[in-house]
DNA sequence: CAAAGCAATGTTACCGGTAACATTACTGCG
DNA sequence: CGCAGTAATGTTACCGGTAACATTGCTTTG
């Protein structure tokens, strides 16, 4: 039993198919078998191998399972960033959901650059994953075209992209923050100012700021305010910055609404500590719900996103496309991810 | 060249490296020495066939390349949840190390538990990962073998292991929160409460909960003030549910010490709504140095814990393991991250 | 000028699994 | 009783790369 006949004293060698089957008595392929539940093996040598291989500590290599079967059991992951709770929530809802379809996430995030994107898509390629989820910011060309000729499902997240590659899940940031500024000229808020990153040109905040400025104009109004600070993601640091210079950007403002929750945050910490009072001088509005602003002071009103929600979608979607039987014409191309506007105390109820 | 002589219309074969050799009208060796660039191929015949490779759009395979040279690309990462800034944040800064080491993150969380966590090694082992990062939270004897039969680096993070099993980085919690009681009761604290989780058996958080009591008792002071409350990660939400029951939790004491800043906030929030002022009535401390805790106001007194260096050193401590030509013996088998107090406004000055 | 050295490339075998087909030993049935 | 049918297992080849060694044609050197 504790013979070693291998005199190979290099890489301390794994335990391969082979120990087992040796130890078995049996095939390579009998082993293989053994270890599928749907294969055909007798049960007396289904016992004796799953025995051997628990006691050998016997772990199979998936690499060489890939290159024989051809499926890598690989889902390519993109998110812009996991500094930001609502991307590292999807990612975490959909990583569950991977789990249970036996896929294992492969993970990068772009950092909010195409061309970051594109060189983490070319390296997962490598892989050869069985679908590719990433956040919809615009690709370049050349991510594209790499992603087509993957030939496997690409699922863009969170924007509704203009020109899908394939599936897509999300909603049309542009139209929430339409809806909400609408919502807040309703209330009698004129002079609203937007908050927003400085280098945003691929990103939803970019959207969301058209959006904005899109229902000013519809009602009539100017939509001149607008404050650009921080990469993103922008933090509730940078928010706490924009806001200190209360008077040179919104002294003539009634409301500020931000790109996201984080910076709302920010401006909100940032007018309190000038005495500034939130709602009765000026309005404070986010974006996202996160969760600091249900129990801030007041709490932000904002537009609330089920980041769970998606991803556990996205791992649904994947499931309908690789696992069931699904007619695969009949999945939807897109899915709609529903917001909600929620209004609470940084604004007044009129 | 657009002939198509196999009839497979199966699933659109992936273009191998046969297929550029075959064009460039070279070995399949070659086009493998051309992709490398310290292989000694003549300039002419590289630039040939990478014109090629690019024309082709060639993705080498790269499940076949670890068959043979054994070498997978991989870094196993585990993180208890990424549903936490700390987390996330130190995953991200890794991930940026190890893509210049030219690895592949694959990410799992165990939701800190240790029977996920052992399921999730299992798993990640058939990818034959080069290192094995996991969050020292106490394991199963069957994942302790299974890390130490898959004979690569393993490194354990964020607190110090009892029995490490290779290398660790971090910092000892127990010590941590052991140093902030001390240094509340120097402020002159005497009815100190300390807040976490419910079910904490396996977390730092229980590390943190016993540096506290042990700071009390050294005192002579007691520390029967313990609210348990939410799941780890315990929220933002947790912490105020805790700090709506003031009276019944907090009535005689007179600072609230919490596992991490999110509950602190939540208190704090709690607090605030039932017109209990902080600090002057009673005093709030946090854990981690979240950024909400520099915007809240008063701004939360904490642990400042770097997790953005955690990670990076992760990522450094790898490259000297597998990069660098280093003495893997010279190689120091615990980092010590240091963490710092830092007094803020919801305690007072003295 | 022969022998040695070297740069560039080719050949063969193998990494560790699994697909596809082959074989073997039973079982049931006309 | 012989043959078809089936369950269990074995054999062979292959997935797509790379390690290791072989070969070829020059150039260098004593």
């Amino acid at each position: 039993m504790s013979r070693n006949n291998k005199p190979d004293n290099k890489p301390a060698a794994q335990i391969t198919m082979e120990d087992v089957a040796r130890a078995a008595g049996v095939s390579r392929m009998t082993v293989s078998r053994a270890l599928k539940s749907d294969s055909p093996v007798s049960p007396e040598t289904r016992a004796r191998i799953l025995k051997i291989v628990r006691k050998l500590n016997y772990v199979p290599d998936q690499s060489a399972g890939t290159l024989s079967t051809r499926r890598s059991g690989f889902a390519a992951t993109l998110v812009p960033s996991l500094n930001n709770l609502h991307f590292a929530e999807s990612v975490q809802a959909l990583n569950e959901q991977l789990e249970q379809i036996g896929l294992q996430m492969l993970l990068g995030h772009t950092g909010y650059s195409a061309e970051r994107e594109e060189r983490l898509i070319e390296s997962m390629l490598k892989r050869r994953p069985e679908v590719i989820v990433l956040p919809f910011d615009g690709h370049t060309p050349r991510t594209i075209k790499l992603l087509k000729q993957a030939n496997v499902p690409v699922i863009e997240q969170w924007e509704v992209p203009s020109k899908p590659v394939g599936y897509s899940i999300g909603f049309s940031n542009w139209q929430a923050a339409r809806k909400m500024t609408s919502a807040l000229i309703e209330r009698g808020y004129r002079n609203i100012a937007f908050v927003s990153e400085s280098e945003d040109a691929w990103t939803r905040g970019a959207a969301r700021r058209a959006g904005f400025e899109d229902a000013m104009q519809s009602a009539g109004l100017s939509a001149h305010r607008m404050v650009r600070y921080g990469k993103p993601p922008i933090s509730i640091e940078d928010g706490y910055h924009i806001g200190s210079g209360y008077k040179e950007h919104f002294a003539d403002a009634d409301c500020i609404f931000c790109v996201s929750d984080a910076p709302a945050f920010g401006v909100l910490s940032a007018l309190k500590s000038q005495q500034i009072r939130v709602p009765e001088d000026i309005a404070v509005v986010g974006f996202g719900n996160f969760e600091v602003s249900r129990f801030s002071s007041p709490t932000i009103s904002t537009v609330e996103v089920d980041a769970r929600g998606l991803g556990r979608q996205t791992g649904e979607l994947i499931r309908r496309l690789l696992v069931d039987g699904t007619d695969i014409a009949s999945v939807p191309r897109h899915i709609e991810i529903d917001v909600r506007l929620s209004f609470r105390e940084s604004t007044s109820s009129m």
